[in-house]
DNA sequence: GTTGCTATTGCAAAAAGTCGCAATAGCAAC
DNA sequence: GTTGCTATTGCGACTTTTTGCAATAGCAAC
Protein backbone atom coordinates (compact mmCIF):
# COMPACT_ATOMS: atom_id res chain seq x y z
CA UNK A 1 0.00 0.00 0.00
CA UNK A 2 2.11 3.09 -1.01
CA UNK A 3 1.19 6.34 -0.16
CA UNK A 4 -0.28 7.21 -3.24
CA UNK A 5 -3.14 4.75 -2.86
CA UNK A 6 -3.45 5.29 0.42
CA UNK A 7 -4.56 8.94 -0.56
CA UNK A 8 -6.86 7.56 -3.20
CA UNK A 9 -8.91 5.58 -0.84
CA UNK A 10 -8.90 8.33 1.58
CA UNK A 11 -10.45 10.58 -1.10
CA UNK A 12 -12.84 7.61 -1.89
CA UNK A 13 -13.85 7.83 1.86
CA UNK A 14 -14.24 11.37 2.30
CA UNK A 15 -16.73 11.71 -0.83
CA UNK A 16 -19.46 10.96 1.10
CA UNK A 17 -21.19 7.72 -0.71
CA UNK A 18 -19.95 7.73 -4.66
CA UNK A 19 -16.82 9.61 -6.29
CA UNK A 20 -15.98 9.71 -9.88
CA UNK A 21 -12.96 9.67 -11.16
CA UNK A 22 -12.48 13.66 -11.95
CA UNK A 23 -13.48 14.16 -7.87
CA UNK A 24 -10.90 11.95 -6.70
CA UNK A 25 -8.08 13.41 -9.21
CA UNK A 26 -9.07 16.69 -7.96
CA UNK A 27 -9.03 15.80 -3.97
CA UNK A 28 -5.99 14.17 -4.29
CA UNK A 29 -4.03 16.59 -6.69
CA UNK A 30 -5.36 19.40 -3.94
CA UNK A 31 -2.98 17.83 -1.83
CA UNK A 32 -0.29 16.19 -3.74
CA UNK A 33 -0.18 17.85 -7.06
CA UNK A 34 2.27 15.22 -8.37
CA UNK A 35 0.44 12.65 -8.27
CA UNK A 36 -0.83 11.26 -12.33
CA UNK A 37 -4.27 11.11 -13.61
CA UNK A 38 -3.64 7.88 -14.68
CA UNK A 39 -2.42 6.50 -11.40
CA UNK A 40 -5.33 7.84 -9.93
CA UNK A 41 -7.35 5.45 -12.62
CA UNK A 42 -5.24 2.53 -12.46
CA UNK A 43 -5.47 3.01 -8.64
CA UNK A 44 -9.13 2.96 -8.42
CA UNK A 45 -9.67 -0.06 -11.02
CA UNK A 46 -7.37 -2.02 -8.67
CA UNK A 47 -9.06 -1.31 -5.82
CA UNK A 48 -11.97 -2.19 -7.58
CA UNK A 49 -10.79 -5.39 -8.35
CA UNK A 50 -9.44 -6.06 -4.45
CA UNK A 51 -12.85 -5.62 -3.48
CA UNK A 52 -12.26 -2.62 -1.67
CA UNK A 53 -14.19 -0.20 -3.52
CA UNK A 54 -16.84 -1.13 -6.00
CA UNK A 55 -16.98 0.44 -9.55
CA UNK A 56 -20.60 1.59 -10.80
CA UNK A 57 -21.80 3.06 -14.19
CA UNK A 58 -24.12 6.08 -13.46
CA UNK A 59 -26.97 6.93 -15.18
CA UNK A 60 -25.32 9.21 -17.54
CA UNK A 61 -22.73 6.46 -18.23
CA UNK A 62 -20.23 8.27 -15.81
CA UNK A 63 -18.53 5.57 -13.68
CA UNK A 64 -18.12 6.07 -9.44
CA UNK A 65 -16.49 4.40 -7.15
CA UNK A 66 -17.66 3.31 -3.56
CA UNK A 67 -16.26 1.78 -0.58
CA UNK A 68 -17.78 -1.35 -0.10
CA UNK A 69 -18.84 -1.30 3.56
CA UNK A 70 -19.95 -4.14 6.02
CA UNK A 71 -22.88 -4.98 4.81
CA UNK A 72 -23.73 -5.30 0.78
CA UNK A 73 -26.30 -3.65 -0.94
CA UNK A 74 -27.19 -2.51 -4.35
CA UNK A 75 -28.51 0.95 -5.35
CA UNK A 76 -31.45 1.86 -7.59
CA UNK A 77 -31.15 5.63 -9.01
CA UNK A 78 -34.21 7.35 -9.91
CA UNK A 79 -34.06 8.56 -13.83
CA UNK A 80 -35.94 11.51 -13.39
CA UNK A 81 -34.27 13.16 -10.25
CA UNK A 82 -31.57 11.26 -9.35
CA UNK A 83 -32.37 10.43 -6.05
CA UNK A 84 -30.19 7.13 -4.91
CA UNK A 85 -31.72 4.34 -2.20
CA UNK A 86 -29.88 1.61 -0.80
CA UNK A 87 -31.19 -1.50 -0.67
CA UNK A 88 -29.98 -4.79 0.80
CA UNK A 89 -28.06 -7.46 -1.21
CA UNK A 90 -30.66 -9.96 -0.09
CA UNK A 91 -33.62 -8.39 -1.99
CA UNK A 92 -31.91 -10.47 -4.88
CA UNK A 93 -31.46 -13.51 -3.34
CA UNK A 94 -35.02 -15.17 -5.51
CA UNK A 95 -33.07 -14.04 -8.40
CA UNK A 96 -29.94 -15.39 -7.98
CA UNK A 97 -31.84 -19.06 -7.27
CA UNK A 98 -33.39 -18.51 -10.25
CA UNK A 99 -30.72 -17.62 -12.79
CA UNK A 100 -28.46 -20.53 -11.27
CA UNK A 101 -31.12 -22.91 -11.65
CA UNK A 102 -32.27 -21.51 -14.99
CA UNK A 103 -29.09 -20.71 -16.81
CA UNK A 104 -26.25 -22.18 -14.59
CA UNK A 105 -24.90 -18.56 -14.16
CA UNK A 106 -23.53 -17.48 -10.29
CA UNK A 107 -24.77 -14.07 -9.73
CA UNK A 108 -22.21 -11.73 -8.23
CA UNK A 109 -23.80 -9.91 -4.97
CA UNK A 110 -22.07 -7.23 -4.77
CA UNK A 111 -23.09 -3.71 -6.17
CA UNK A 112 -25.38 -3.18 -8.80
CA UNK A 113 -27.10 0.13 -9.48
CA UNK A 114 -30.70 -0.31 -11.04
CA UNK A 115 -32.58 2.55 -12.64
CA UNK A 116 -36.35 3.30 -11.98
CA UNK A 117 -38.36 6.03 -10.50
CA UNK A 118 -38.81 7.41 -7.18
CA UNK A 119 -41.87 8.42 -5.44
CA UNK A 120 -41.73 11.78 -5.49
CA UNK A 121 -41.31 11.72 -9.29
CA UNK A 122 -44.02 8.83 -9.65
CA UNK A 123 -46.64 11.88 -7.92
CA UNK A 124 -45.61 14.01 -10.44
CA UNK A 125 -46.19 12.29 -13.54
CA UNK B 1 -36.14 10.83 -38.55
CA UNK B 2 -33.08 11.80 -40.77
CA UNK B 3 -30.95 9.77 -43.12
CA UNK B 4 -27.91 10.32 -40.72
CA UNK B 5 -30.47 8.66 -37.64
CA UNK B 6 -32.10 5.94 -39.68
CA UNK B 7 -28.08 5.02 -40.90
CA UNK B 8 -27.24 4.45 -37.95
CA UNK B 9 -29.72 2.33 -36.44
CA UNK B 10 -29.45 0.37 -39.44
CA UNK B 11 -26.10 -0.18 -38.13
CA UNK B 12 -27.20 -1.34 -34.88
CA UNK B 13 -29.66 -3.81 -36.42
CA UNK B 14 -26.91 -5.74 -38.54
CA UNK B 15 -24.46 -5.93 -35.80
CA UNK B 16 -26.36 -8.42 -34.09
CA UNK B 17 -26.26 -8.17 -30.59
CA UNK B 18 -24.54 -5.62 -29.19
CA UNK B 19 -22.70 -2.51 -30.46
CA UNK B 20 -20.41 -0.19 -29.65
CA UNK B 21 -20.38 3.03 -30.57
CA UNK B 22 -17.31 2.75 -32.94
CA UNK B 23 -18.44 -0.31 -34.60
CA UNK B 24 -21.68 1.64 -35.58
CA UNK B 25 -18.93 4.85 -36.48
CA UNK B 26 -17.58 2.44 -39.18
CA UNK B 27 -20.62 0.98 -40.17
CA UNK B 28 -21.69 3.70 -41.04
CA UNK B 29 -19.09 5.40 -42.62
CA UNK B 30 -18.36 2.27 -44.79
CA UNK B 31 -21.16 3.79 -46.49
CA UNK B 32 -21.59 7.45 -46.09
CA UNK B 33 -18.15 8.95 -44.79
CA UNK B 34 -18.86 12.23 -44.08
CA UNK B 35 -21.00 11.22 -41.36
CA UNK B 36 -19.43 12.74 -37.83
CA UNK B 37 -18.40 10.74 -35.17
CA UNK B 38 -20.16 13.25 -32.94
CA UNK B 39 -23.61 12.39 -34.86
CA UNK B 40 -23.21 8.85 -34.08
CA UNK B 41 -22.61 9.59 -30.04
CA UNK B 42 -25.26 11.84 -30.11
CA UNK B 43 -27.91 9.61 -32.14
CA UNK B 44 -27.22 6.61 -30.37
CA UNK B 45 -27.62 8.44 -26.67
CA UNK B 46 -30.90 10.02 -28.28
CA UNK B 47 -32.42 6.86 -29.00
CA UNK B 48 -31.40 5.29 -26.24
CA UNK B 49 -33.55 8.05 -24.66
CA UNK B 50 -36.59 7.64 -26.74
CA UNK B 51 -36.40 3.59 -25.83
CA UNK B 52 -35.46 2.64 -29.65
CA UNK B 53 -31.76 1.22 -28.13
CA UNK B 54 -30.74 0.37 -24.70
CA UNK B 55 -27.64 1.21 -23.68
CA UNK B 56 -25.39 -0.69 -21.58
CA UNK B 57 -21.85 -1.18 -20.34
CA UNK B 58 -20.32 -4.39 -20.52
CA UNK B 59 -17.92 -5.66 -18.39
CA UNK B 60 -14.69 -3.72 -19.74
CA UNK B 61 -16.56 -0.63 -18.94
CA UNK B 62 -16.96 -0.20 -22.72
CA UNK B 63 -20.58 1.04 -23.55
CA UNK B 64 -22.73 -0.84 -25.63
CA UNK B 65 -26.33 -0.15 -27.58
CA UNK B 66 -28.76 -3.06 -28.48
CA UNK B 67 -32.40 -2.75 -29.80
CA UNK B 68 -34.79 -2.90 -27.41
CA UNK B 69 -36.57 -5.90 -29.37
CA UNK B 70 -40.76 -6.55 -28.57
CA UNK B 71 -39.93 -8.64 -25.51
CA UNK B 72 -37.84 -7.34 -22.32
CA UNK B 73 -35.03 -9.27 -21.07
CA UNK B 74 -32.08 -8.36 -19.31
CA UNK B 75 -28.26 -9.82 -19.51
CA UNK B 76 -25.92 -11.94 -17.10
CA UNK B 77 -22.25 -11.27 -18.46
CA UNK B 78 -19.57 -13.25 -16.92
CA UNK B 79 -16.86 -11.77 -15.36
CA UNK B 80 -14.12 -14.33 -16.04
CA UNK B 81 -14.72 -15.13 -19.76
CA UNK B 82 -17.18 -12.35 -21.23
CA UNK B 83 -20.40 -14.49 -21.85
CA UNK B 84 -23.28 -13.45 -22.22
CA UNK B 85 -26.70 -14.50 -21.48
CA UNK B 86 -30.60 -12.71 -22.11
CA UNK B 87 -32.79 -13.84 -19.22
CA UNK B 88 -36.14 -12.89 -19.63
CA UNK B 89 -37.32 -9.63 -17.82
CA UNK B 90 -40.20 -11.42 -15.30
CA UNK B 91 -37.23 -12.67 -13.23
CA UNK B 92 -36.85 -9.37 -11.62
CA UNK B 93 -40.94 -9.21 -10.79
CA UNK B 94 -40.30 -9.96 -7.46
CA UNK B 95 -38.37 -7.73 -6.97
CA UNK B 96 -39.32 -5.15 -8.43
CA UNK B 97 -42.74 -5.33 -6.07
CA UNK B 98 -40.34 -5.54 -3.04
CA UNK B 99 -38.46 -2.44 -4.17
CA UNK B 100 -42.32 -0.72 -4.65
CA UNK B 101 -43.14 -2.20 -0.90
CA UNK B 102 -40.30 -1.13 0.80
CA UNK B 103 -38.52 2.04 -1.00
CA UNK B 104 -41.31 3.64 -3.23
CA UNK B 105 -39.27 3.41 -5.86
CA UNK B 106 -40.96 1.90 -8.88
CA UNK B 107 -38.02 0.07 -11.26
CA UNK B 108 -37.64 0.30 -15.09
CA UNK B 109 -38.23 -2.33 -16.39
CA UNK B 110 -35.54 -2.50 -19.39
CA UNK B 111 -32.32 -4.02 -19.62
CA UNK B 112 -30.34 -4.26 -16.46
CA UNK B 113 -26.79 -6.11 -17.07
CA UNK B 114 -25.85 -8.23 -14.10
CA UNK B 115 -22.80 -9.76 -13.66
CA UNK B 116 -21.79 -13.13 -12.57
CA UNK B 117 -19.86 -16.59 -13.60
CA UNK B 118 -20.87 -18.69 -15.92
CA UNK B 119 -21.28 -22.23 -15.40
CA UNK B 120 -18.42 -23.32 -17.38
CA UNK B 121 -16.19 -20.67 -15.85
CA UNK B 122 -17.48 -22.12 -12.39
CA UNK B 123 -16.00 -25.53 -13.28
CA UNK B 124 -13.02 -23.75 -13.50
CA UNK B 125 -12.39 -22.45 -10.28
C1' DG C 1 -41.50 32.75 -52.13
C1' DT C 2 -39.68 34.39 -48.02
C1' DT C 3 -39.45 34.94 -43.21
C1' DG C 4 -38.70 33.09 -38.76
C1' DC C 5 -38.25 29.24 -35.71
C1' DT C 6 -36.45 24.77 -34.20
C1' DA C 7 -33.83 20.60 -34.59
C1' DT C 8 -29.94 18.43 -36.45
C1' DT C 9 -25.41 18.29 -38.23
C1' DG C 10 -20.36 19.04 -39.01
C1' DC C 11 -16.36 20.82 -37.31
C1' DA C 12 -12.84 21.79 -34.17
C1' DA C 13 -11.37 21.87 -29.65
C1' DA C 14 -11.58 20.19 -25.10
C1' DA C 15 -12.17 16.70 -21.79
C1' DA C 16 -12.00 12.01 -20.20
C1' DG C 17 -9.79 7.75 -20.14
C1' DT C 18 -6.03 4.33 -21.66
C1' DC C 19 -1.57 2.52 -22.90
C1' DG C 20 3.52 1.72 -23.45
C1' DC C 21 7.67 2.52 -21.58
C1' DA C 22 11.37 4.18 -18.88
C1' DA C 23 12.46 5.64 -14.07
C1' DT C 24 11.96 4.65 -9.39
C1' DA C 25 11.06 2.43 -4.96
C1' DG C 26 10.77 -1.62 -2.11
C1' DC C 27 12.63 -5.68 -0.78
C1' DA C 28 14.85 -10.10 -0.49
C1' DA C 29 19.27 -12.77 -1.47
C1' DC C 30 23.81 -12.79 -1.53
C1' DG D 1 26.39 -2.62 0.53
C1' DT D 2 25.19 -4.20 -3.81
C1' DT D 3 22.77 -7.00 -7.01
C1' DG D 4 18.65 -8.47 -9.08
C1' DC D 5 13.72 -8.81 -9.23
C1' DT D 6 9.00 -7.03 -9.07
C1' DA D 7 5.44 -3.65 -8.53
C1' DT D 8 4.23 1.00 -8.91
C1' DT D 9 4.57 5.47 -10.71
C1' DG D 10 5.06 9.45 -13.89
C1' DC D 11 5.17 10.94 -18.35
C1' DG D 12 3.70 11.60 -22.86
C1' DA D 13 1.23 9.97 -26.69
C1' DC D 14 -2.80 8.24 -27.98
C1' DT D 15 -7.80 6.93 -28.35
C1' DT D 16 -12.39 7.71 -27.06
C1' DT D 17 -16.16 10.70 -25.88
C1' DT D 18 -18.25 15.21 -25.12
C1' DT D 19 -19.15 20.06 -25.91
C1' DG D 20 -19.78 24.78 -28.06
C1' DC D 21 -20.78 27.00 -31.98
C1' DA D 22 -21.82 28.18 -36.55
C1' DA D 23 -23.98 26.27 -40.80
C1' DT D 24 -27.74 23.83 -42.62
C1' DA D 25 -32.19 21.61 -43.29
C1' DG D 26 -37.05 21.15 -42.39
C1' DC D 27 -41.22 23.20 -41.80
C1' DA D 28 -45.05 26.16 -40.63
C1' DA D 29 -46.96 31.03 -40.98
C1' DC D 30 -47.48 34.77 -43.49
Amino acid sequence: MTAQRQMILDAVCEAEGHATPEEVCELVQARWPAVNRATVYRTLKFLAEMDVLAATTGLDGQSEYEIIGSRPHHHIVCTECGADEEFDQRLLQPVAEQLLRLSGFRLDSNHFTFSGVCPACQKEE
